[in-house]
DNA sequence: CCTTGATATGAAACGGGTTTCATCAGCTAT
DNA sequence: ATAGCTGATGAAACCCGTTTCATATCAAGG
């Protein structure tokens, strides 16, 4: 492999003059710098990255750490970070975690190693306050509504969000009305339950813990959820499925379980997949592919900022 | 930053002795081990990735190129991909192209300047032999049927995946048999024609060219799908839809279209996805997952080797 | 006692760039 | 004339590890 040195000597030139061209600084004779081209075309040279990186202390390359790669909530975040990085010259290092929090430090790891610039966090186990030792060592921005001025993020408010949901089937006539969760210690399950006893109370509704729904996350786990509830009594009338592929699966197996939609059972889902305009499912859209464009410049960013992404509710026909 | 020099000072040994230390390597006598982790505990020190990635020349990360992020397909494979890597120390850089030949480029550029130690290829529009240029500068391994010694690759025969449905098709009592495809000029498309064309010489039937339906990659797709075939007069009685995200929007807006399925026309689908499940789709089962674990060990090996892997048949309620 | 091999250690070369700094030429403003 | 720029250039320092090679010690085998 030729490398810089065997390119000035071919030039004759100083490798200081190869590196001003190789990086298109001014204050190069247009001669020398037809000297150097040519030689890189004779030589097919190119640089070693690895040299440039440790020379720069900087790489192009921004770490992704979110939980799953085949759900399709997270796909489409993805997609947005992933355009926006190709736009700004930057290359993605995935982390898939599973949930599991030595794999995202990992990423964290990466970061301090200087491996990668930056990291965009799309769902995070790791405690906040270890998060924020590493923002010593490059931006750290996340997917997640907490305001905080060591990060950067881009959330939607998923109080917000949730309540919508709820207000909308109560003003339907709903007052049974259950919901689904993934993780029952997940980010958002807290805020949920906060949320719905909330509403409950401001309704004068009462509270009963079998209305929500754990690990509803992809299409096959509405099974579960309607397994469950085809056994409880009173047995809600509406249901908030914040998954529209839980609730895809949930509209598809329904029949097979004798519940008819929305009449037994109105449902409510949420992303606004393409799966949700097929099956006429009501859903709430959140514009997760601009939320990734935004998360991607934002970790580019020396600024800080916590921007909050505006959500639609979709009305079709399962409420 | 402490660097491996202040830590041979600390420590009061020589670099080496730290280099050692780092990589476990063993004549390093158990008093200055113990010096030089305790100045390692003392300062934090990490290696700088990219100063260990030049000097040894190699960076164990394995680019990823694939079209979509966004769709199954493609996501299972990732998945097998990820989850080896994981297991075996690699990280993933990840390429979607959507069939841009430059963005392909891209990833290729970046083993040559030794950003990337391979490449897994699973969906390509740069021809062969450009690829074949690349292989000089490391491993490139293709989710892709085709016999070379330049690359190892992994693969389904997708002829006989594709005869194998329209036999069944034909052994159903079918004779007016259509099926999808994405892209017109794609690597499957022209085996599937000729196959296709086969299968109809084998049986005496004539060729129908509208009975192949272009553009069927997502579940919205099946509407354009649904809509052409409503008008064909004979229309098909059996459609071959060789993505399951396509069918799935099939079955569903079928009934909108006023067809009912299986009766008017019967449908298998490809991938064995979990919606195909769900909805009861007959369809074919490929290892997706299984295939991209293999991408993952082929890259790493030093052995060429081009791995078939079986399909199975799932029967269901579509046909 | 001598050879040989295993253990232990560090200096220096090496991987391959970028960037600072010093220097010099030529030009302009005073 | 001269101070002060701008343009052009290269030597050398710097980024930070790994690895080769030379050297030294010590114990076992003959």
């Amino acid at each position: 492999m030729t490398n810089i040195k065997d390119l000035a000597k071919r030039a004759g030139v100083s490798v200081t003059t190869v590196s001003r061209v190789l990086n298109h600084h001014p204050y190069v004779s247009e001669a020398k710098r037809i000297k150097v081209e040519r030689a890189i075309d004779e030589t097919g040279y190119l640089q070693n990255m690895n040299a440039v990186h440790l020379s720069k202390g900087k790489t192009n390359v921004i770490g992704v750490i979110l939980p799953f790669l085949d759900h399709p909530y997270f796909a489409q975040v993805l997609i947005g970070i992933s355009e926006k990085a190709q736009a700004k010259g930057q290359t993605l290092m995935l982390f898939p975690t599973n949930y599991d929090a030595e794999k995202e430090q990992e990423a964290l790891l990466m970061l301090r190693q200087k491996q990668l610039d930056g990291v965009i966090v799309c769902s995070r186990v790791t405690p906040l306050h270890v998060l924020e030792d590493y923002v010593q060592y490059g931006p750290i921005v996340l997917l997640e509504q907490r305001k905080s001025d060591q990060f950067s993020s881009v959330f939607v408010d998923h109080q917000d969000v949730f309540n919508q949901a709820l207000e909308y089937l109560y003003q339907k006539g709903h007052r049974n009305i259950g919901y689904t969760i993934y993780r029952r210690n997940g980010t958002h399950s807290k805020v949920r339950e906060e949320t719905y006893r909330a509403f409950l109370a401001r309704h004068d509704l009462p509270f009963n813990k079998d209305y929500c729904f754990d690990g509803a996350l992809y299409l096959e786990d509405s099974i579960d959820v309607l397994t469950k509830l085809m056994k409880l009594e009173p047995s809600p009338t509406a249901l908030l499925i914040t998954s529209d592929q839980v609730a895809a699966g949930f509209l598809i197996h329904a029949k097979a379980f004798g519940l008819t939609i929305p009449e037994e059972c109105a449902v409510i889902g949420l992303n606004d997949e393409p799966i949700a305009k097929a099956l006429k499912l009501t859903t709430i859209h959140i514009p997760l592919k601009a939320m990734g464009e935004a998360l991607l410049d934002q970790v580019l960013s020396p600024h800080r900022e916590n921007r909050p992404f505006d959500i639609t509710l979709i009305e079709r026909q399962t409420v």
